[in-house]
DNA sequence: TTGAAAGCGTTACCAG
DNA sequence: CTGGTAACGCTTTCAA
């Protein structure tokens, strides 16, 4: 069972390697002829021949060649937490449909991991990549932009890493959009619960609401509560329980893992959405519409950012500029907004 | 920025090429030497420059020279579905603990699309597989493992898939736990909810149900609805209302998609767990804990599964034989199954 | 313990 | 339009 070269193909269809690499390689025109310089009967046969012995590419040794590897590799922190499962899987898709196979690895919010990982996909030669950045990445991250990789972040910024493209949400909208929802529902003692991770789209939704808060007079109630990745279950728990005395009527959640942990905490302690506390949680999930009162959340236009990302990177791969991608977030309505009204 | 190869650190330590690959493809043994025949004066000398010039293996040309990748692919049906999306990140924890870039790419429960997928990860020359095989795809896997390629089949069987690795639920036993629950606890209507797919994993479910109902002088009481993922949201509604004017009182739902369609369906349908229907679930979810009474599900042991192949697959390709693993699932209680009982 | 040299399968370059 | 041939960077004999 050896494996079909490009020169078994050649001696069988009577041609010279160079011919079935052309072939090979060329791209189908609109009107699906062959676009390269061979004549079209013996790109026919050479076709021909190829699908017969079963010839497939090797990509080794193409890579070791040519220098592209038709692989991208994508690197968020975590890629089985919900948003990024399925942002993986429109990656996937389209990348697959552009001719890329994609590597996935998890840099686990680690500086160090992260390197680790970007160390080994570009030992794979990989042609690009679209990262989101953790904190202290920036360093690891540049030192490829410096060796010319093409790089997308995604659904994080950077203000330290320059020369790449970049997908993001508009996470000051976001904040900002969760915010002026609950004042406009009638809510003022809003508050907030985020993560000390030092990433842009958390620092960004805070921006969003502490704008929002001030721009209806609510200054003086803006109280942001910090946790971290370990503490946070009983952490959110904590701060929902204490902020029922402070006369706290509503949060906004700026993850998918602080709303489940809030939703949690308030069943916990026997609260109710949205009479005891109204609620904004962020990204799709089945929980908003299976708990007891439907949540209302902040909704990201996932499709649309992992095409755009790997879009933008095969752009920039096939040496166009980076560019600023900036995607709108769209709210989801439910029941955990709505004051004074017990509904679905 | 020029690529660093072997040759430049060879030049710069004044040794020749062989040299520096034995050293860069030596293990460190368990006191930390270098395992192989090079003089430990000269491995560290060639280690040093090494990483002084910055030097990292190219893949492609290792692979190929060597045959060898250091890839592994992945092909689930969908990477960004929960239980896959859990599996995978310990498959890519461990498999990069090995020293193994993995590529992910999703089945869609198409066999086509499989074809291509494996296709394509192929032609990148990686050194194993790890698949869950789909209705139609065993002719496509087939016709790797003839070639020779190490492939561990996940989470689903195929008894027409022959010498390859297996890391299975014993789903079987699954079906079966579930359903001596819901006895035990007094349910005697018990009937559950399916997908058409072909797949071993449902079908063994299924059977683990049916055994246990027999079991129990329950044979007349066994029904299995069937749906398809694109129908499923109504066909598990109308199932579910059908099923309260025959007296059912408990349900089996044997994957996560069901579990989350027959709560949200029973919710619109203003029916109580347990005490219109008791409910056992699958895989574990935020909403298990959320809904307004817990919910009993069965729970795969995902980190397991994940390590368990990865470990399996490093094995055959290091040349070991294919071994079948099966691994038992537990149980994790919530009201839903409290006959009876208000509970929390 | 060390080194020279032969490829692995492609693509890129240069001729015809 | 077509074909020869030299790399690409590494691993793997084989010899010293």
């Amino acid at each position: 069972m050896k494996r079909v070269t490009i020169r078994d193909v050649a001696k069988e269809a009577g041609v010279s390697v160079t011919l079935v690499s052309f072939v090979m390689n060329a791209k189908r025109d609109p009107d699906g002829n062959l676009d390269c310089p061979v004549n079209p009967e013996t790109a026919k046969r050479v076709l021909q021949v190829a699908q017969r012995l079963g010839y497939r590419r090797n990509f080794a040794a193409a890579s070791l060649r040519s220098g592209r590897s038709n692989t991208i590799a994508v690197i968020p922190n975590d890629i089985s937490n919900k948003f990024f499962a399925g942002i993986s899987r429109c990656i996937e898709d389209k990348a697959h449909q552009l001719g890329y196979t994609v590597f996935f690895a998890s840099s686990d919010e680690n500086a160090q991991k992260l390197e680790d990982v970007l160390g080994a996909v570009m030992a794979h030669n990989v042609d690009g990549l679209i990262v989101a950045p953790c904190a202290g990445g920036d360093a690891a991250i540049n030192k490829l932009v410096d060796a010319k990789v093409p790089i997308v972040l995604l659904d994080r910024d950077s203000d330290q890493i320059q020369n790449v493209g970049k997908v993001l949400l508009d996470d000051v909208e976001a904040g900002c959009m969760a915010t002026e929802l609950l004042v406009n529902k009638g809510y003022t003692n809003i508050e907030m619960i985020s993560y000390t991770l030092g990433i842009s789209s958390l620092s960004e939704r805070e921006s969003g609401y502490r704008n929002a808060m001030t721009k209806h007079g609510l200054v003086d109630n803006i109280r942001i509560h910090y946790t971290t990745y370990g503490d946070a279950a009983s952490d959110v728990e904590k701060f929902i329980k204490n902020s029922i005395d402070r006369g706290v009527d509503a949060f906004f959640l700026p993850t998918y893992s602080l709303s489940a942990l809030a939703l949690s905490a308030m069943k916990k302690l026997g609260l109710k959405t949205p009479d005891d506390l109204a609620i904004v949680g962020f990204d799709e999930s089945d929980i908003y519409s299976l708990y007891e009162t439907t949540v209302t959340h902040i909704v990201q236009p996932l499709k649309e950012l992992g095409e755009k990302s790997v879009e933008l990177l095969t752009s920039m791969i096939a040496g166009n500029p980076s560019e600023v991608i900036i995607l709108k977030p769209t709210l989801c309505l439910g029941g955990s907004t709505e004051r004074n009204k017990k509904s679905l």
